[in-house]
DNA sequence: TTGTGAAAAGCTAACGGTTAGCGTTATCGT
DNA sequence: ACGATAACGCTAACCGTTAGCTTTTCACAA
């Protein structure tokens, strides 16, 4: 577990570590807009201008965990069994996103982010910054070595399928009602 | 002219007038991001706080002009001639809309808010806004009183159009390209 | 072991957008 | 003529963020 770092860069990521879990544990504690920068580098004991040598902004506090979650979509195209189609493997991989994220099982973290209009501005962008890769990905389903704006246009449609199931009623079935409508304009994509 | 306004009214609006002209000139001359609020509001000869009591942030005082402009692809779908297709007049209007901000023969005005990502920010937000008011105007075509998540999501297909196309090589090329994707999934949404 | 260079962290001070608190003036309805 | 109130102003601050510069801490080689 040591990793082989030295002590110089564990202890680095051991600061970083923790301005992360203050800052989240005072977020989730007191509300986002409540704790100040200035509180968390003061109960982290570090000062303001090592918070921001770790993280870009405020909101990145917030989201140092869940990296990964954004790559799922990538992946579930790029690796996905060659039988299944590229629109099945995504609306699989859909639903159990949304199924993670709902609502109603929301788990304290989804209930600050949704608290914060900073904050879900932040998510929806780190969101489009995957829609390159995302439609790279598609561009290669269809044997094109670089996107045409309707691999764009079907990379931003996916990725707005989770903002927008999250606001429907039902979450679950809207992934269905929405990815069909993808489907149908996937096939109309040019080929080749 | 003097519109039965009051005194009151009508001083209120040539504040409001001013501000946005000498900000507008100023942001134009220097650049977004050279020239501060408490500038715009010593040049306009007003208070900051008179400033933010007629707009609600900075970059609203870019975006005071172009009102109106949001609201076309409602009237697109909503005021067209029956005998037409709403993707059909929506792509139209989406050409129009394109060939009026095309990079090439980009405005001055243009130009300005493509330099500042704070402007493309809060221009992309303005567009989300209208989103419900699209979706509305799609579920009266499809007949429905009130919009399904399907409606929610061919409005945000069609609002990101206008942000896809600007940024494809041949730009009124991709109006078509994406909207005959629309299209496909106009026609495999929910009917009724 | 010691010296050296560099990364990491710190401090101070500021900038720019934004807002709260509170007073002043002008205008409106009656 | 008068009281309510909208519009505006001033001051002073808050907040996120950054620049400039110093100090601490480690890595590595002589």
């Amino acid at each position: 577990m040591t990793d082989q770092l030295g002590r110089r860069e564990r202890k680095k990521a051991a600061t970083r570590q923790a301005i992360s879990n203050t800052a989240l544990a005072m977020f989730l504690e007191r509300g986002y807009d409540a704790v100040g920068i200035r509180e968390v580098a003061e109960a982290a004991d570090v000062a303001v201008t090592t918070v921001f040598a770790h993280f870009p902004s405020k909101e990145a506090l917030v989201f140092d965990r869940d990296q990964g979650l954004q790559d799922r979509l990538v992946r579930a195209v790029s690796d996905r069994d060659p039988s299944r189609s590229a629109p099945d493997a995504l609306r699989e991989e859909l639903h159990a996103m949304v199924r993670e994220f709902t609502p109603s099982a929301a788990s304290p973290f989804w209930q600050l982010v949704a608290s914060s209009p900073d904050l879900l501005d932040y998510e929806a962008k780190m969101w489009q910054r995957h829609a390159e890769a995302l439609s790279v990905a598609i561009a290669a389903d269809f044997g094109r070595s670089a996107p045409i704006p309707a691999d764009r246009a079907l990379a931003y449609y996916v990725l707005g399928v989770f903002r927008l199931a999250r606001e429907a009623a039902d979450p679950a079935a809207a992934v269905d009602e929405i990815m069909d409508l993808i489907a149908a304009a996937w096939r109309a994509a040019p080929t080749g």
